[in-house]
DNA sequence: GGACCGGTTTGCATCGTTGTAGAATTTCGG
DNA sequence: CCGAAATTCTACAACGATGCAAACCGGTCC
């Protein structure tokens, strides 16, 4: 059907070989047999078969890429820059959803879809420390996510917990002192909730402001309505708060929303404060102060870990990992003071 | 490296040949043999080199999607479905960004990176009329879009015209007459925006309001900044109106912020209608009254066309095009009356 | 007892490419 | 104008799998 490296080379002339020297760039191919074999591939719109290539050469030059769910904004933007970023090298990108399930976090590391791929940069939520060996792979592994667990693998991450103090210090320091959190989860061992419940605590404690659990409100998933959900549940609670930190902007918006709704005046009456810095934060009523966690310096930095994991030969270096810096974006939901 | 057919047939004592029969579950292997062959796998841990596979098969089991950009929550969560759908048929997804780009989804139907893949989804916005040969293909192709060319592939898309004239009937119908548009685009010959400026002038036509273009706001990439941008300029020229409809959510969101800074109420003073039916249409304040152009069935459909088209054998069938039914979703910016 | 017959297993060619090694050709100093 | 050293090109063997067709095996039939 499509053209081979034969075909060219019959109508050229030339022995396919010669073909593929003149497609790799091989210096030792004349000027005219180069510009022959040129018209030849041109004339039957030649096009090099990638499977094949990769079979013989052991290189892809596609990665995977697995998230949780590209219904979360995050996830999505995310995708989107490491994405645009590979594509600038020159290479594909095969993206996978887990649903932030551990099974399917685990499966996929297993899965023989990878053997069609580079290297794979994961979003873990659902695995565990109990889980570290199914992390000890062959392939180029690049962890790209909140978790800071100690992980035989390279890892890009933020600083979950400091930020998280940061954005509490804020809240502190504008004068609110019963500051509610959403976005707990105790089913996740060391994740960005446990790490971001942390810094919150951290800050309360460095401020001598006691810690309330009735204040902290448990969601999963992450999504809108977890935050919606949330926040109905804290009202119901009937426990004064000041402040919600929530521990995404999705959630944060969710919560918001639903705080508007029962006639609680953002930030009049409560200040709210998310943590991604979504595109929508910046659009929403009010618009939502939030933590950038540095996520385009995130996805390229995880692409570059991966690539130069990939081009590496020899003795495997120690895993590293690498420390995004975060800002606090200060807009209407939460102003400075 | 990683074992072989070989390797493993040389642990189970049997030929290379009758192991691979036992991996692509050949009827006619013993018992005995069968288990023999897969205590050997399992022990080596063996996976199928997927890329050998698809160059002696043919089949890749992988489908390349592309999409303007993941940044845009509809293209997101499409794609969110599209890559769940797929994972259910057993098939990875390659995403790609076109940008809108008419040169990158021009040059994305000629990439061998297709070669790859088993079949294109393809959401384009920048071509054209002009580019119909580009999409005569000889592989599978699926236009998953918005808009209606007489284009040689299959083209599964939504009623846009249909549902505009449905949406700006429903403001007429709550009493309003002076409805604004964000989101028309001159540059598109037959696009979206283009097919939904019809239905917004067929319903007005139809109810005898005149149609005035100095309610007619231009955006190209219909992300939130450019409804905001728009609106800007709508509030700038200094007509008046009592209607946005925004021609997708994102813009409308972006449009509605700006018109609550304005001092505007919404929807006493101005009703929103959006479309798309995002997640977040469902929690903005006040919630977007939007229409869902069905897109969980155009995700569905589109692979399952594709799916078709890659199953299919001798002579080529005609480009089918199919259409989603939509249906408006009343929320709080644009009651019902 | 040999031909015949399922069911079972195997060998070989092949997919389209790249790597290696060597053959053919050109270049150039002497 | 010869011989050596480049340069240019080609032949052949992989990569790891599947498809095809032939070989094998034990049992049945005549």
């Amino acid at each position: 059907m499509a053209a081979t490296l034969r075909d060219v080379a019959k109508l050229a002339g030339v022995s396919f070989k010669t073909v593929s020297n003149v497609i790799n760039d091989y210096p030792h191919v004349r000027a005219a047999t180069r510009e022959k074999v040129e018209r030849a591939i041109a004339e039957l719109g030649y096009k090099p078969n990638l499977n094949a290539r990769s079979l013989r050469s052991g290189r892809t030059d596609t990665i995977a890429l697995a998230v949780p769910e590209l219904n979360l904004s995050y996830f999505a933007e995310l995708a989107g820059m490491v994405i645009a970023a590979a594509e600038e090298s020159g290479l594909t990108v095969v993206v996978e959803q887990t649903g932030g399930d551990r099974d399917r976090e685990l499966a996929l590391l297993r899965s023989p879809r990878l053997s069609m791929t580079d290297g794979l940069i994961l979003s873990p939520l659902g695995m565990g420390q109990e889980d570290a060996d199914a992390l000890d792979v062959l392939f180029p592994l690049v962890l790209l996510g909140e978790r800071t667990f100690d992980w035989p693998c390279d890892h890009v991450t933020m600083r979950n917990t400091e930020a998280a103090r940061a954005a509490t210090e804020y809240l502190l320091a504008s004068g609110r002192r019963r500051i509610a959190v959403i976005g707990e989860y105790e089913g996740e061992v060391m994740g960005s909730a446990r790490l971001r419940l942390r810094g919150y605590r951290e800050a309360l404690a460095a401020h001598d402001v006691p810690y309330d659990a009735s204040l902290v409100v448990r969601a999963t998933l992450w999504h809108r309505a977890d935050g919606a959900r949330a926040m109905h549940e804290l009202l119901d609670r009937d426990v004064p708060f000041d402040a919600v930190f929530g521990f995404n902007d999705t959630m944060a918006l969710g919560a918001m929303r639903v705080l508007q709704e029962a006639g609680r005046r953002v930030p009049e009456d409560v200040a709210v404060i998310g943590f991604d810095d979504l595109d929508e934060a910046a659009y929403s009523i009010p618009s939502l102060t939030t933590v950038d966690p540095g996520r385009e310096w995130l996805a390229r930095t995880a692409l570059e870990t991966l690539l130069a994991r990939i081009a590496e030969e020899g003795p495997k270096q120690p895993p590293q990992t690498e420390l995004a810096d975060f800002t606090i974006v200060e807009r209407e939901s939460a102003p400075r003071n």
